[in-house]
RNA sequence: GGUCUCGUAGCUCAGUUGGAUAGAGCAGCUGACUUCUAAUCAGCAGGCCGCAGGUUCGAAUCCUGCCGGGAUCACCA
């Protein structure tokens, strides 16, 4: 299949050389699919030729559009308005395209290029159970990895777990204190809601007391719940045998309720970094370069490195005690990765409150001449705000993941019952399909918003099922399904040729450029590190296949050779939807 | 205060390497189910693209300044 953009574009460099004796960059040939309201499929823009040419734009027009009907097979007409050459693609051409690629499945995965990427998304504390902020940044990981997937790349999934610090030990000590050797087993209760109750009954704890020794007129810091943490955590640092059984019975109980929200998700993950393994990494990689100093020492035998030529200050790489900070941690870990899977580049999605600490990480490692220092990037999103503000856990406006998944779920549920066709299927399947739904319309609502920005979530607008959300795809798609299980059903074979002399319709030849674009659009989200590009491509697509099915019955249609072809149309429509919500982590269901 | 970032319809968001008269959804109003699923479609209404300059044939998009929101500038993670 010839690649009509890169076609015309050559073609276009070709009739300006040879009409005006003038090469052009390539960069100067701008193309874009022909706005709605004219006639034609491309358009250039020819004021960029104009100098050249020395005319004005509607003869420059008027020229190279008639070189191009005359050297280009595929290119049947042209129209000049006000400078904008548009170009009529003919029929034949995308009849052919539709051919090509009917029985391709997995139409927009690329093959592979050879490279591995890893990225590293979700990375909560282990003190608590997820919330609304990582619900976000959990989907745009996932999602781009499917991305990188679909664009050649191999992926591997990490997250750094958080399992060990102060907050651990917060939990710890109020469940030696409070918890009467109560369980997530002898409670009912999810792991991670368990162990987050703690974390919640030592803050409590910690105000009542401050209250306490403020009111005795004393340093009201040191509670003594705050001295057993640390306590705590000391001891867990020299490896008593009692705090570690502990912390790991209840990072063993935080892990199973995760696991359960990532599955609830749909994610996993290949390698899982522990952070009690990793925080003592980097030290050696701070001592190198100290040799090359890059890095310098001060008297009180801190170490620091001074980024003030790249705009971004001094920065303490180890204390003066010779511990570790987390930037130490963050340059061992890097090195770690790269000597376990020998990646090409590496992604770190974590929220824009780290944009500082990555941007020194990265060039800390640029100048330690990592050889992988180039392929490091931070995916960086916005906080999550709710139409009343802020998630604030102090104000207990936090929204808990599970809750969530719970309420869509729900939503979804009613819907259905106002809605749905699900009378043919079993209690169990309908079940399944509810969650198909309500999960698409989470899911959708949060990928569809580009990941920089800072966004609102409307509890009352993710579960909406209709407009602009992932149940509206869902519903074209099903749709789908029905017209080709009915031509199953009716032993119907469209898999002959499309008849040449057949005309497209408008919307027939939109939809066909539409789905042409989308390898392409899969390339860009990866580049652009955006799944919200594919949200909405596949809102777009989806829109375009409603009208047309609106418009032109597919069963009815006027000849044989229409039905044939709108089969087809649909048959590649619903692989492309599937792909694409694919890429998002959103399933779709038979029916609904 | 320094640095970074965002500002588009009442609300939530799109807007390609700068291209034609700035687009969707929600909310509001009007129409369309005897048909392959109306979770749909068609229409009306809604805009100083934060403000002011500059670059350009052409700016929501690039540059500068200002205003407003947010983040960050720890021997915290």
């Amino acid at each position: 299949m010839i690649d009509i953009i890169a076609l015309i574009q050559d073609k276009v460099m070709e009739g300006v050389e040879h009409l005006y004796q003038e090469k052009i960059d390539r960069s100067k040939v701008a193309l874009n699919t022909t706005r709605k309201e004219f006639e034609g499929d491309y358009t250039v823009v020819v004021f960029p030729f104009t100098k050249a040419a020395k005319k004005g734009p509607q003869q420059v027009g008027e020229d190279l559009g008639q070189f191009l009907v005359e050297n280009v097979d595929q290119i049947k007409a042209f129209n000049v308005i006000k400078g904008f050459l548009n170009l009529v693609v003919d029929d034949a051409y995308w009849k052919q395209f539709l051919e090509s690629v009917v029985n391709s499945e997995d139409y927009g995965q690329h093959p592979s290029n050879g490279k591995k990427i890893m990225v590293e998304f979700s990375s909560p504390n282990t003190n608590k159970p997820l919330h609304l902020g990582h619900i976000r940044n959990i989907l745009l990981g996932w999602s781009c990895s499917r991305i990188f997937e679909a664009a050649g790349y191999d992926v591997i999934r990490t997250q750094i777990v958080n399992d060990r610090g102060i907050h651990i030990c917060k939990s710890m000590v109020a469940w030696q204190q409070f918890g009467n050797g109560e369980t997530p087993e002898s409670t009912g209760l999810k792991g991670d809601h368990f162990v987050g109750k703690y974390y919640v009954a030592y803050n409590n704890e910690d105000k009542k007391q401050k209250a306490a020794l403020e009111a005795e007129g004393k340093d009201k810091e040191e509670t003594a719940i705050m001295k057993s943490a640390r306590d705590l955590l000391q001891k867990w640092e020299a490896n008593d045998e009692e705090v570690r059984k502990l912390w790991a019975s209840m990072n063993g109980w935080v892990y199973e309720g995760f696991n359960a929200t990532y599955d609830k998700l749909g994610v996993r993950f290949d390698k899982l970094y522990y952070e009690s393994d990793t925080y003592l990494l980097g030290k050696d990689a701070i001592d190198k370069g100290l040799e090359k100093e890059v890095f310098y020492k001060k008297e009180d035998g801190s170490v620091w490195i001074d980024l003030e030529d790249a705009k971004l200050d001094h920065k303490l790489v180890l204390r003066s005690d010779g511990t570790s900070v987390y930037m130490t941690q963050d340059i061992g870990t890097a090195s770690q990765r790269y000597d376990d899977y020998k990646i090409d580049e590496m992604v770190y999605v974590v929220g824009d409150e780290q944009n500082y600490h990555f941007k020194v990480l990265f060039e800390i490692m640029k100048r330690l001449e990592a050889p992988f220092a180039n392929g490091l990037y931070h995916l960086s999103y916005g906080m999550v705000d709710l139409p009343t503000g802020r998630m604030k856990s102090r104000e207990g406006t936090v929204v808990d993941a599970d809750d969530l998944v719970e309420e869509v779920i729900a939503e979804a549920h009613e819907g259905t019952k106002e809605r749905g066709d699900l009378g043919a299927f079993s209690e169990e399947e309908q079940k399944e399909i509810i969650r198909k739904i309500g999960m698409a319309a989470l899911k959708y609502f949060i990928v569809k918003v580009n990941p920089q920005k800072r966004m609102v979530f409307d509890p009352k607008e993710s579960v909406d099922l209709q407009g602009n959300t992932g149940p509206y795809i869902q519903y074209a798609s099903v749709r789908i399904n029905g017209v080709l299980q009915r031509a199953a059903k009716e032993g119907l074979d469209f898999s002959g040729a499309i008849d040449p002399s057949l005309n497209l319709e408008t919307i027939e030849k939109d939809i066909l450029l539409q789905i042409y674009e989308y390898p392409n659009v899969v390339l860009n989200a990866a580049k652009d590190y955006d799944p919200s590009v594919i949200a909405s491509y596949c809102y777009n697509l989806a829109k375009n296949f409603n009208k047309f099915w609106h418009d032109h019955s597919i069963f009815n249609a006027e000849t044989e050779a229409e039905k044939i072809f709108r089969l087809k149309m649909s048959k590649i429509i619903g692989y492309t939807l599937k792909n694409g919500m694919d890429l998002l982590g959103i399933e779709m269901p038979e029916r609904m």
